[in-house]
DNA sequence: ATAATAAGTTAGACTTATCTAACATTAAAA
DNA sequence: TTTTAATGTTAGATAAGTCTAACTTATTAT
């Protein structure tokens, strides 16, 4: 039986091959759940730079305890910085696997959009799962036929293999006043459900949309874009139209 | 609470819905793993139509009593048949399953072959895991745009939509003659190292090969294909290249 | 025919990922 | 400021999937 050692907390550790696999840090592997709660936290502790374990317990459709416990477990193997009852933060190394989850989910969506033709309210779902998948070839493959891309079928930019983020200044449409004209940038909402409806009214990323008026009752938004169309947009859509 | 009934085996049972998806064999899902054994059953009851425990065991890599106990889960399942100590049989719904699983292996393998430009030895390990994603319209768009193939690129059948697998009646190389000519039709093992060897051989599917030479001591094969390729292979690997 | 070997099973333990019920802390409201 | 509501944690249970050690059945060889 072989056996191999590390230094982790100032204690060197002897374990055999299997022992060590599961207890040196260098070599934990991030399993598929904890992979979604990564990525989970690192979408929504987007500006704050923390997540409190109810807003990821309903992102994720996961029970309280469940987050708590696996938030240790995040936190033993140094992905995440978490004190009882203080909100979650992603450590450096924790950032970086939670964009790099990310950039092959991004990647995914673009190929199935581009390459595959699928609808860009199917893709969601199908990335979900291949996100998870373990083949650097198969993302770099990916990549090269899309000619490195920086920005999915959705408007989100796409991390880079060092996991940068580059986000863009974009603004909602309902922050937008009568008359300007503005550019559909990203979808606000990435479900099968809002996107359907953009299908139905033929909207378009990339399109330029005129603000013709804003009913001041409900700030719903009357707007015309593309050969003739004309639609309205509730302040609830509006919200998830970003526009540059 | 709503409560759904079902009848099984002549019993009515009634669930609330969380027992009831768990329970009725109607809506059983079949979870990663048991795709994995389902499909491990089917291939290595070729012909004879059942396995052994030891068998499946050393194909999957999993202990014995794993396999034992994941079989009593299936055999309730309705997926196989199995009694103590007896080889495990696949029922019809457990072959279809099986057959499935497999279509899924081996459209994605061929996908990432013709369509993404993967070499042949890389494609088998992610297909194993995009294998099990659960979209019936990506395997669909697979299909359409590969143009509904029936072979993948190892030479193995694409069961069908309704699980039929349609195997041809090929022989080994290391069942001719000399002076024979034959087309090289299926490679007898999917691993990465024997491709990679018949990679550094230039030895393609479709190949016509001719034997000039065979060996009686150590049944080796000289054999000349392509242009003005001339290999000796052993008799292990000339068991291993299926031809027509 | 019986001993040895191979194949298969049982029992009990462990890890991951989940849950519910009960308790604790923090924040918000009266 | 105290009560209430929201948020978070502990404890204990469960299911899936795996293991090892010990036992049982079947097969093979002498």
């Amino acid at each position: 039986m072989a056996f191999f050692s590390f230094i982790e907390n100032g204690q060197v550790n002897s374990l055999d091959s299997t022992a060590f696999l599961k207890n040196c840090y260098l070599c934990r592997m991030i399993t598929y759940t904890e992979e979604n709660y990564l990525k989970s936290i690192l979408m929504l502790s987007e500006g704050k730079d923390s997540v409190g374990v109810n807003l990821l317990s309903r992102e994720l459709n996961i029970k309280m305890p469940t987050v708590t416990s696996m938030m240790k477990r995040l936190s033993e193997k140094g992905l995440v910085v978490f004190d009882p009852y203080k909100p979650i933060r992603l450590t450096e190394e924790g950032r970086l696997q939670a964009s790099l989850v990310i950039r092959k989910h991004r990647l995914t969506e673009t190929f199935l959009f581009e390459k595959m033709g699928l609808g860009w309210e199917q893709i969601h779902t199908i990335a979900e799962q291949i996100e998870h998948i373990q083949s650097p070839v198969f993302f770099d493959k990916m990549d090269e036929l899309l000619n490195y891309p920086s920005i999915d079928p959705h408007g989100e930019p796409i991390p880079t293999k060092e996991g940068k983020i580059i986000t863009h200044p974009y603004t909602k449409l309902s922050e937008h006043k009568v008359g300007e004209t503005v550019l559909f940038s990203k979808v606000g909402d990435p479900s099968e459900k809002f996107l359907i409806l953009l299908n139905q009214k033929e909207l378009k990323l990339g399109e330029k949309i005129r603000i013709e008026a804003v009913e001041s009752y409900d700030n719903s938004f009357t707007v015309s874009y593309g050969a003739n169309k004309k639609e309205v947009f509730s302040k609830i859509i509006a919200d998830k139209i970003w526009v540059e």
